[in-house]
DNA sequence: GTCTATAGCTAGATAGAC
DNA sequence: GTCTATCTAGCTATAGAC
């Protein structure tokens, strides 16, 4: 019998670093099970689709966490435009670990299975941009315009992230984030 | 017997878009045997490294593709900068399809054998970079500014492939590549 | 240099005890 | 709800004929 009871909260996060780390077909049952200290069995019961279910719940996961973290920082929050902005990107610069983390959406939109997780994926780029852009009209730029600097954004986080980790630099992350502000008209 | 010989710049670039499409763990051996054309053991014969050495392979030739698309059209061809930046910009959408196509490096620089392909990874994403930085500087831009807007482009055209992928949206893509030009000081 | 055949292993997935 | 034990299919890789 377990001692330690095995919380979801943990499993999840050990689920998704799994993923993040090694890609969908890189992320075996065993390597699952070992992170998660749970046997195979288990974690069929808790996931009966199997890997395809743990996959498609750590992104729905992760959707829930922009819109937490992004959206409604930058939606309710009652603080000065530039400073929810500024703490939405603090909990991504966190969340990828200043550059040394990947992004587990990138991981996942590029698989056999990425048919099943593009919806939520798709999803998770359009809460960033979406909050990226109101940021931007509410800061006074005009609205195609911000929504056009707002990709640019997205794009420089991800494109940023590709970089940052084939050339082991954690600052080309570090000054894509810094530069996010000026780009969407603040400061 | 074979009636057609199998000429081997057509492996090369079967198994480049098998890698490409699938990522590492993905491109089994099965699936890299039916897109060549060649058994398995005829694989191992040509690559008796395995799969590790048809990656390794594959890099090389991108790494070589960019000092011959991008480099050395930059750098050596007999034409006003503004035409040769044209050149290499149009021969990387070539590459990528207008963003219909994954990037090869992006999907070996986060697998279990990453460490084997870092530094041609690492290679051809700096080609890139210090071609795009010359003809910024060749333009009268600022050297470390050049640097930094040449940076700026390699992670536009990352960040929107992955993202013109994941929002099936190929103009996400076209559009940071036009918008390079203008990125490093040019029109 | 390509093939057929197969070894040896690990993958994802399930049965059934507790 | 977790476990041990096990199945089958697929994997990487090799042996040896032609």
């Amino acid at each position: 019998m377990a001692v330690t009871k095995v919380v979801p909260e943990d499993v999840d996060r050990k689920l998704s670093e799994v993923f993040t780390n090694f890609g969908y077909d890189g992320a075996s049952m065993e390597l699952l099970s070992q992170a998660t200290g749970l046997k195979k069995a288990s974690l069929y019961h808790r996931f009966p689709g199997g890997k395809r279910d743990m996959a498609a719940h750590v992104l729905k996961k992760v959707e829930l966490w922009f819109q937490q973290n992004v959206q409604d920082v930058i939606e309710h929050e009652n603080l000065p435009v530039e400073e929810r902005l500024e703490k939405a990107l603090l909990a991504i610069s966190n969340l990828f670990e200043d550059g040394a983390k990947n992004c587990s959406l990138r991981m996942l939109s590029a698989c056999s299975e990425t048919p099943y997780f593009q919806e939520t994926i798709a999803s998770c780029f359009t809460i960033l941009s979406n909050s990226f852009a109101k940021v931007a009209v509410e800061n006074g730029m005009e609205e195609s315009l911000a929504k056009t600097k707002a990709q640019e954004a997205v794009i420089n986080i991800q494109g940023s992230l590709v970089l940052s980790r084939a050339m082991k630099d954690n600052n080309i992350f570090q000054t894509s984030i810094a530069g996010i502000p000026h780009l969407l008209g603040l400061s």
